[in-house]
DNA sequence: ATTCTTACA
DNA sequence: TGTAAGCA
């Protein structure tokens, strides 16, 4: 292992723009780039199934957030590539949240693996910007505030979110149209900040080194336990809903 | 101008 | 899935 000497951290500016959300016409005019069957009221027909949930404006239009139109596009690549009947994607999505990054021919039947960003938070957006990009109300972002799920920064009076807010907002509002309440997610919360001590606590010696060495080591410990962290609330909670679904 | 719902082919 | 009607 050579010394890599990559305090590099850089990254500009991400050049990704957080785009707005579309009415059903832009949606369809989009989509049919890649899919030539896509038209509004097959864009309609799929939320008649239950496969996508737009927010509406207060006149009623639809519009789609940059996660629906995600959401859109692995639904049609599953039905057009896959053969897929509606219901096994309903089923298949609702068991995996995010599954939109799956460009090449994959197998669908496997949860997405996430190792990713711990570190950088970089990014910063607007409450609309988050609305727009997860589709989620802006009472339900503020409520998830004031629950502490999230913590926005302030900048001159106005919150500021970064991307592991995005996330959480994404995961929590997938959850709340199937009726769990932000009131409810606190519990989330708290099992989270109990694990993020534990963590804390065993990596405390590393992180607080004034070695560099050791210090770079921890962030590493730092993914790989909250992934082996995760892997074993999810086999727990499998085994718990198991129980519960045996009775 | 565009989308909405409903109803029907 | 597409279309027509009557709204907003």
């Amino acid at each position: 292992m050579a010394v890599s000497e990559q305090a590099t951290e850089t990254v500009p500016v991400p050049p990704r723009k957080p785009r707005k959300a579309l009415t059903i016409g832009a949606v369809a005019k989009l989509l049919s780039k890649e899919f030539d069957d896509v038209s509004i009221s097959k864009i309609r027909y799929l939320e008649d199934q239950k496969l996508v949930t737009p927010r509406r404006t207060q006149g009623g239009y639809r519009l789609y957030s940059q996660a629906d139109v995600d959401r859109l596009r692995t639904i049609l690549r599953l039905q057009r590539d896959e053969f897929l009947p509606l219901r096994v994607i309903r089923q298949e999505l609702s068991s995996g949240p995010s599954v939109s990054g799956l460009a090449n021919g994959a197998s669908s039947s496997n949860t997405a693996r996430r190792a990713n960003l711990i570190g950088p938070s970089g990014t910063r957006f607007s409450i609309e910007e988050v609305v727009e990009e997860t589709g989620a109300r802006p009472e339900f972002i503020r409520e998830l505030a004031e629950y502490g799920l999230i913590a926005p920064a302030t900048d001159a009076g106005r919150p500021v979110y970064d991307g592991t807010d995005m996330e959480v907002v994404r995961a929590a509002n997938e959850l709340a149209r199937t009726g769990v309440g932000a009131r409810n997610l606190k519990i989330f919360k708290s099992s989270a900040d109990r694990e993020v001590q534990l963590i804390e606590a065993l990596l405390s010696p590393k992180l607080a080194s004034r070695n560099p060495q050791r210090r770079k080591e921890a962030v590493e410990s730092l993914e790989r336990m909250a992934s082996v962290l995760s892997e074993l609330k999810h086999a727990l909670l499998v085994r718990d809903l198991r129980r519960l679904a045996k009775g």
